[in-house]
DNA sequence: CCATTCAGCACTGAATTGGTCCTCTTTCGG
DNA sequence: CCGAAAGAGGACCAATTCAGTGCTGAATGG
């Protein structure tokens, strides 16, 4: 089903969350509470969202977490690259292995590859700011993609 | 890393693979060999995608698969579809299930819907046709997700 | 100096997925 | 009319991956 993980996911909602309170610091006990997700669940993510840069933590007995930049300059694609990796839908996709078996007969490759860059810019469009706002603001910028074909894709 | 099952990509590749020999009818073993996958697998694949109609089967021993439809009307989202299911970045885009326990907080749901349009209608602007192409055809139309920022989703 | 909170592991349990196998039905050729 | 070749449709097994948990250690502030 193209599924996003489920810590990406659980991971825009942190984000999510912090973005709408923006005290200065939030315990990672907090959070776990407002979005009713596990603890311990919560805290490794916010490690790993601390690690890669959109977090800063503080540490000791009056720590916790804050976004390391406004809400406006964090993107959809970060927090799940963040937490997932790399955006490659294919293996072939995902750079490096040139050793794929078949590629002889993959000149498909390309394509994929372009297909991966629209996801790619799909998630990079929409930012923190946008997704925590109760209703969507963007009615009047609503991410497409392009002049493609609008076929059913159910 | 937003992966497409590994099977969805196994399909694609066979339809590929049926789209660029337009023979009649091509058995499953021999597309097997033809893409150095197990048989089974393939048997499998072929089955599921001749069930949502993307193939044509012809039993008995002069046997085999075809495309149902010329390969420009194929779109890689409904092979995607035939093999993954419906295209759900997350649990709540995928309709019906309105019962998500934190759905409060969640107003999240109308941008995710959006982001998953956009993936929906990357893939399914892609034809066949274009996949089998040794390279690319479409250089005058890419692929690209709209006015959206250019953002590093690596 | 102690309580609190993050950092960084390693580990485990389980769900999904990928893959195989077996049996039945259909079709064609001899 | 019979047998071989193909697909149809299951059931089933194996294993990788993933989600989740639990330590121990380090920082911070009162």
């Amino acid at each position: 089903m193209i599924r996003l993980s489920r810590m990406a996911d659980y991971g825009v909602v942190l984000m999510t969350q912090l973005a709408r309170q923006p005290r200065d610091l939030t315990t990672a006990a907090e959070l776990a509470a407002a979005t009713s997700l596990p603890t311990p669940t919560v805290s490794k993510l916010l490690k790993l969202l601390a690690q890669d840069g959109l977090l800063t933590s503080q540490r000791g007995i009056r720590g916790g977490y804050a976004l390391a930049r406004p809400a406006t300059a964090i993107s959809v694609a970060e927090i799940v690259h963040a937490l997932d990796g790399p955006i490659a839908l294919t293996e072939c996709t995902s750079e490096q292995h040139t050793n794929c078996e078949i590629e002889a007969l993959c000149p498909t490759r390309t394509n994929w590859r372009r297909i991966n860059d629209a996801i790619r810019a799909a998630l990079g469009g929409v930012t923190l700011a946008e997704m925590a706002s109760p209703f969507d603001t963007r009615l009047a910028r609503p991410v497409r993609a392009g002049a493609l074909s609008p076929l059913a894709a159910e």
